[in-house]
RNA sequence: GGCCCCAUCGUCUAGUGGCCUAGGACGCUGCCCUCUCAAGGCAGAAACACGGGUUCGACUCCCGUUGGGGCUACCA
């Protein structure tokens, strides 16, 4: 086996406190956070007039720290998409020694909620992708809850009026809908067709007058093209024809998504946006907002989506999508980072996939990342979890198991005469040993040591059936019942080897094949047709209890 | 419909013009080990979507076809 890498060996590794979530309580929906020293920050003035003329005239040759941020909106469970999004970014930022900030776009009141936003909190807890600024963890950027920063893209807006980049539109939201219907039927373009582009103070004095509410347009440039290279696949650019004026603030006064994304990406100086390959077509049209303002645009970088085993889109039909549903299937958190990260990126070495998460830091790159979409395999992710189990060391693997047993009132009791005695510790310890690489799966571990801890345990009808239903196999444990009773001081515990001794002086006796007394023995005193090796699991379970169920089995008991 | 992107074993991928008889991982098959089951060891089946170019030479570059995906909002 590979060399265990230290963080199985040491635990949790994760940075993040655990208290934060219990401090963070509430902070999605109330601004409970302290008030900012010295009080709000002036905003950042606008440059005028250098943007389409020299829109990189602010470039700076200084290499900035890398600033990288997730930002979800609140309207559901955190989906393994947005997992590996987040995961990515967090890579970047801790392999770059950057920073990791969390966001929630929550511009959308209809949809979002308070629980989504806990829900989405604890999703990422439970990954272990702790954040340095952001719900909890206040910087000096915030606050990180577009709810609450509604002045700024307030005054954003004023500045953008006042040098005439944006434009009032007063057509409803119906107006649109209906034409764009009409433009498609028609076999034309679907975006807005400028109508209020060019309104006169009359004309807009006068649509005012009737009570119509203004959203606010960018006069975007009507030719040309919009390009960038993107850090995943390289150069792209969309024809700024196919671009229309897009909304930045709505006639309710919240912004769009684009606006404040763009207001929040810059105040909150973001050097690189990794995002989900469904926002591409966002990017030209930030790109032309961060020009309107005269800011310098972040790098984007757009990562390969996740679809279903299928090929089509990741969905429930398809199985777990939520973070939330693979821990309550027991897949642990560094398991699922794991495969996330092989989802879309490679390590670009042969052999081994399985890492801990300070490997994948460590070797995480931008470059390495695929430019191509990748489906999802459960299968895998099994496989993965299973290797991440195996690798944990021991408490931690007791420290799995031990809760749902006692949810189930499990002990020990000192009468089995196991080698632990009534040391419930030890004796997890040592069933867990027992059970050594068996142990792969959480939600089978119970039912695989649940023959050790109470006489309900699961009984395998069919082995029953067959090692059990014969005669002569019941005979064969009677005896074997017999001269471990014989053997049994009724003091002390009788080790494995003893065990065997009996059972092989008892399979000499009868003159049978040892393993048609090892199976039956087996189904009696585990119900299963499957165990750990035989003699150090009667060992655990102590001769009161072996040669209890044995006659049990043979019909004596 | 329009725009954009993607295309190597069933799945995730390595591969940046000759190292490719295309490598690894999951899954699958067989054998070994063996008290069962796992694990482990060994072996095996399994792919460059198609058609044109460019080149002495294409998995690698270009074009087209096909297939898949995304976007096309006063959602994010």
């Amino acid at each position: 086996m590979a060399p265990i890498p230290r963080s199985w060996q040491r635990g949790s590794t994760r940075r993040h406190r655990r208290s934060r979530w219990e401090t963070s309580r509430g902070q999605c929906s109330r601004p409970s956070r302290p008030a900012p020293r010295g009080g709000e920050r002036a905003p950042r003035p606008l440059e005028r007039g250098l943007s389409w003329a020299s829109p990189f005239g602010r470039t700076s040759m200084i290499a900035t720290a890398v600033r990288v941020r997730f930002a979800p909106s609140p309207t559901g469970y955190l989906h393994v998409g947005g997992a590996r999004t987040a995961l990515f970014n967090w890579l970047y930022a801790r392999n770059q020694r950057g920073r990791f900030i969390l966001r929630i776009e929550d511009t959308d009141q209809a949809r979002s909620t308070e629980e989504a936003c806990g829900a989405i909190l604890r999703a990422l807890e439970f990954l272990g992708l702790d954040w340095d600024e952001g719900p909890g963890a206040e910087g000096d950027h915030g606050p990180y809850l577009q709810s609450q920063r509604l002045p700024r893209y307030r005054q954003t807006l004023e500045a953008l009026k006042a040098s005439g980049r944006v434009y009032p539109c007063y057509c409803t939201p119906e107006e649109l809908d209906a034409r764009r219907e009409l433009a498609v039927a028609r076999g034309q373009m679907p975006g807005y067709d400028g109508r209020c582009r060019e309104l006169s103070v009359s004309q807009r004095a006068r649509l005012e007058a009737e009570g119509r509410a203004a959203s606010w347009r960018l006069r975007a440039p009507t030719e040309g093209v919009t390009a960038w290279t993107d850090l995943v696949c390289g150069r792209r650019e969309f024809q700024n024809a196919l671009l229309s004026d897009r909304v930045l603030s709505r006639a309710d006064g919240f912004p769009t998504y684009n606006f404040a994304a763009v207001v929040d990406d810059h105040e909150m100086a973001i050097s690189h946006v990794l995002r989900g390959d469904d926002h591409v077509s966002n990017t030209p049209v930030q790109l032309l907002i961060y020009d309107a303002c005269g800011w310098l645009p972040p790098k984007f970088g757009h990562l390969p989506m996740i679809l279903g085993p299928d090929g089509k889109r990741l969905s429930k039909r398809h199985g777990a999508t939520s973070v939330e549903e693979f821990e309550t299937m027991g897949i642990l958190p560094d398991a699922l980072l794991n495969y996330l990260a092989l989802l879309g990126w490679s390590p670009g070495v042969e052999g081994e996939e399985i890492y801990a998460r300070e490997q994948l830091v460590r070797k995480f790159s931008l470059k390495r990342v695929a430019s191509s979409p990748a489906s999802f395999d459960y299968r895998k992710l099994d496989f993965i979890n299973g290797e991440h189990i195996k690798r944990l060391p021991p408490q931690r693997r007791a420290a799995l198991v031990r809760p749902r047993l006692q949810e189930r009132g499990w002990q020990v009791d000192v009468a089995w005469r196991t080698p632990a005695g009534a040391d419930a510790e030890l004796y997890l310890d040592l069933v867990l040993r027992a059970l050594g690489n068996r142990f792969n799966d959480l939600r089978r571990v119970l039912d695989q040591v649940a023959y050790f801890f109470t006489e309900d345990y699961p009984v395998d009808a069919a082995a029953v059936a067959t090692d059990l239903g014969a005669d002569e196999a019941r005979a064969r444990l009677a005896r074997l019942a017999d001269n471990l009773t014989a053997a049994d001081d009724g003091v002390s515990v009788m080790p494995a080897a003893g065990f065997e001794k009996v059972a092989r002086d008892t399979v000499a006796q009868l003159d049978v094949e040892a393993s048609l007394l090892i199976h039956p023995c087996r189904v009696a005193v585990t119900g299963q047709l499957a165990s750990a090796r035989i003699f150090p699991v009667l060992e655990l379970l102590g001769a009161p209890r072996v040669i209890a169920r044995l006659r049990r089995a043979a019909g004596l008991g």
